[in-house]
DNA sequence: CTATCGCCATACGCTCACGAATGATCGATT
DNA sequence: AATCGATCATTCGTGAGCGTATGGCGATAG
């Protein structure tokens, strides 16, 4: 690309076309909201970078020269297409048609996004959602998604994120093991259970211990990253695992284990790249997330 | 005109289009001979003046946004006007071909021009030009002429004016009129003769009388605006006339009169306007008029 | 003929955008 | 591992370009 070719100010082309089409640089100065010093200096400053002279001063108000109307054209044009990029910008500014993908753990994809994005097929027809299930922490920034759910704040600053509530979470068993296995009474009773569940984080072991219960990695018979998986196994009878109320509550073959002990809480964070800010597409679905995920979190 | 579609700061259009052309904002400066923090900042400017994100930023280099691929198009539809405006300004400001408008009193039109101008006509084939003999004082500014042949400074200071010479005048008369009526010794004789002219200017008179030769506009049979008639009528035999050695002493008929007498010098101006200094087309013609009339003055 | 109005050019402070310098981060290379 | 090189963000001092105010000029109206 020939950079000098354009290396002129196009401000000063802009000036240009008022003048002509208005007819004088005070008029020209009027529509663009500027001064007449202003409007004169642009069009002496355009003339001497291009080597032409474009208006003929006079008293009266400026004439287009022939090299003036030459390039008059030419200068249409570049205002037409600084139209439509204005009117391009403007548009996608506002339309809400298109994709958005979003990222979230597989539990909450499957048990709770459904009914908290359905609202949208109702505002936003056009509206195309791509679901990421994954416990990976997807990079925001190469636009592998557009909206994440997390429960670790992120720590890359240029990512907006909000805390959006906490998922109350509980020790649950299916029926059928409590039944055969026995319901512990106390924190160290659970200590002998067999437990499923995602143990990969030392922070859950320490948790656990802090409220009594010494886990190990070999307490854990059944390990799985995937929420879901975890989920069926609970319901099948492998163990103890603490999970969010809000989406094992519902569950008529799960029971609360220890219902007393104070459990830990888990931070909901709603994440999303610099482009919220102006995509009203992410906008609306990151809004709809924040006020799904904060009544789930509030009523539970 | 829809001006305020187009009011954001074109130049920061331009920073955007080499960034994405060039893949990062510190190629995009070195292209725009700028620095990277500027690039950096006019497009952080324009993102928010078009309520757009155009770049999602990030340590290896910016990558188009959604948004920036679409706006993208228009920016180089933006950027090719541009260039067009560059390249037309460059014709013009080379381009000798085209008409240019020179106007000059009569007499000099008739006996100067021809033989000055005809070198152009191998210089520049593609020149044409208008001649229009005139008394009047053309407008410049108004674009009437290009050029101009005066023998006054122009007033307008926008108007630009070169001394290239001085006409001697002189006094002339056909051998048959004074043949008939005498030739005059001393300034005193021709007050009794006949005179041809252009009595208008007062001045003129009073130059007369200074030289010694009392006339009163009564001295004056003929009178006419335009030099052409007034040398045909002195070639038939109607006077004395005060007319440019170089226009009279070729012709056979004519017999200088008072030859020894200091007479005035008429100062000739060539007078453009501004363009003149962006239009080789009317440069290249002022010049040879320059160079014509100054050595036309000189050798006569 | 004078008054008024609108136009453009010039002069003069002042602000804002620019460039230089620095820091931080990441990938590549040694 | 460590250094190098390239990237972008931030800071800060300065000058270019802006707006205000003023003057001159010509056309128009009274």
């Amino acid at each position: 690309m020939n950079w000098d070719a354009i290396s002129f100010d196009w401000n000063q082309v802009r000036a240009f076309l008022a003048t002509a089409e208005e007819g004088t640089f005070s008029a020209a100065a009027r529509a663009l909201k500027t001064t007449q010093p202003t409007i004169g200096r642009q069009i002496s400053e355009l003339e001497e970078r291009l080597g032409v002279t474009l208006l003929e001063r006079s008293v009266r108000g400026p004439n287009l020269t022939e090299a003036g109307e030459t390039l008059l054209h030419h200068v249409r044009a570049m205002s037409d297409a600084a139209t439509l990029i204005s009117m391009a910008a403007a548009r996608q500014a506002t339309d809400v048609s298109g994709r958005v993908t979003i990222t979230a753990s597989d539990m909450l994809a499957v048990g709770l996004l459904p009914q908290l994005l359905l609202p949208l097929r109702g505002r936003a027809p056009g509206l195309r959602m791509d679901i990421l299930p994954s416990n990976d922490i997807k990079n925001l920034l190469q636009r592998e998604a557009d909206i994440a759910v997390r429960h670790v704040r992120p720590e890359q600053p240029e990512l907006i994120a909000r805390h959006v509530g906490d998922l109350q979470a509980h020790f649950y068993a299916a029926k059928s093991y409590l039944d055969q296995a026995g319901r512990p009474r106390t924190p160290r009773d659970a200590a002998d259970h067999a437990f499923v569940g995602i143990p990969t984080s030392e922070g859950l072991l320490n948790t656990l211990q802090n409220l009594g219960i010494p886990l190990t990695r070999e307490s854990f018979v059944v390990n799985s990253d995937s929420g879901v998986v975890i989920a069926e196994f609970l319901k099948a009878g492998f163990g103890i695992s603490l999970l969010p109320a809000a989406l094992c509550d519902p569950e008529p073959d799960l029971e609360r284990v220890l219902p007393d002990l104070p459990t830990p809480r888990f931070p909901i964070w709603l994440v999303t790249h610099r482009e919220l800010q102006t995509s009203p597409r992410i906008r609306m679905v990151f809004d709809q997330l924040a006020l799904g995920l904060a009544e789930a979190a509030r009523s539970l």
